[in-house]
DNA sequence: TAGTTTAGTTCGTGTCGCGAACTTACGTTT
DNA sequence: AAACGTAAGTTCGCGACACGAACTAAACTA
């Protein structure tokens, strides 16, 4: 336990600085956090619903509103699955994969301001124990997985 | 420019991560993560509604539905102002500030465990670095600062 | 005293996400 | 083949959350 008292609240401290970030970003490009992270997901290939709810850790009412509010901006669209005729699909459209991708550039220019005021070798080391900590799964965009409870 | 192109994503994944774990612990003591920052910053002393809303980044409407499910939840109390009669203070309640320190003591517990997968010397060197990070305010529990623009 | 600013509230709207109940389709069993 | 249990999504009703606009009341200012 080498951790003082405080170490919880300002991880907790850390998460709303990103969060709130993020936030902004995301409202530069018209989008929720939770639309830009469904678009993230299937921008660069279509997924079905029940895969997009285990990585964004919701429930099938969730996902269906999600993705309805979602395809009713224009952003995302329903398929048919090949081999299912229950499953569907959620793909992006062209609109929605060319605001993912900005968004993804604008997250990836934007979001790392945070560090700005540590030194660069700092900075450095952070990444690299961010990344650390985030798990290996530098996989593309954003995973979700987390043990959900102990 | 140091950072690769996925530092800023791998921000967002770590708090997500973080975020995921804050809301299952908020979850046990039975509160919103909403509700939890708000218990946490009055627990220990009233704050005006105003200054709450420049600490949590809430517009005046929020605030005031914030505190009115709080309190309808007997978990925090309005009172009068001492110089100014339009403003009023929020305070815990005898329940609320109960609640609150066991979630914080909680959070304090259970959220490092995010960084377990680290060696002991990383997780040091994380938890330092995280710390200059959200800024020199150690103060108590967790502020919410951000120069809201870029 | 009149006009302006400030603190909070109320109202209407929209996003978000849950549990419960349901429909449809798949897979297995008998 | 008919029947059952299971899995994928949807719909409904609910509550939390937070915004802008409009409002009230008190404080400050001229």
């Amino acid at each position: 336990m080498t951790e003082g008292p405080g170490f919880g609240n300002t991880l907790v401290c850390l998460s709303v600085l990103i969060q709130r970030r993020y936030l902004q970003i995301c409202a530069d490009h018209d989008l929720t956090t939770a639309q830009a992270q469904l678009l993230c997901l299937v921008k660069d290939q279509p997924r079905g619903m029940s895969e997009l709810g285990h990585l964004l850790s919701l429930a099938k009412p969730g996902m269906s509103g999600l993705v309805d509010r979602t395809e009713r901006r224009g952003l995302v669209r329903r398929g048919a699955s090949e081999h299912d005729r229950r499953a569907c699909t959620v793909s992006s459209t062209p609109l929605g994969k060319e605001i993912g991708d900005a968004l993804y550039a604008d997250v990836a220019a934007r979001l790392p301001g945070i560090v700005d005021h540590l030194s660069p070798a700092d900075r450095q080391l952070f990444q690299e124990l961010v990344t650390a900590v985030t798990g290996e799964t530098v996989s593309g965009p954003c995973r979700g997985d987390d043990a959900p409870a102990r």
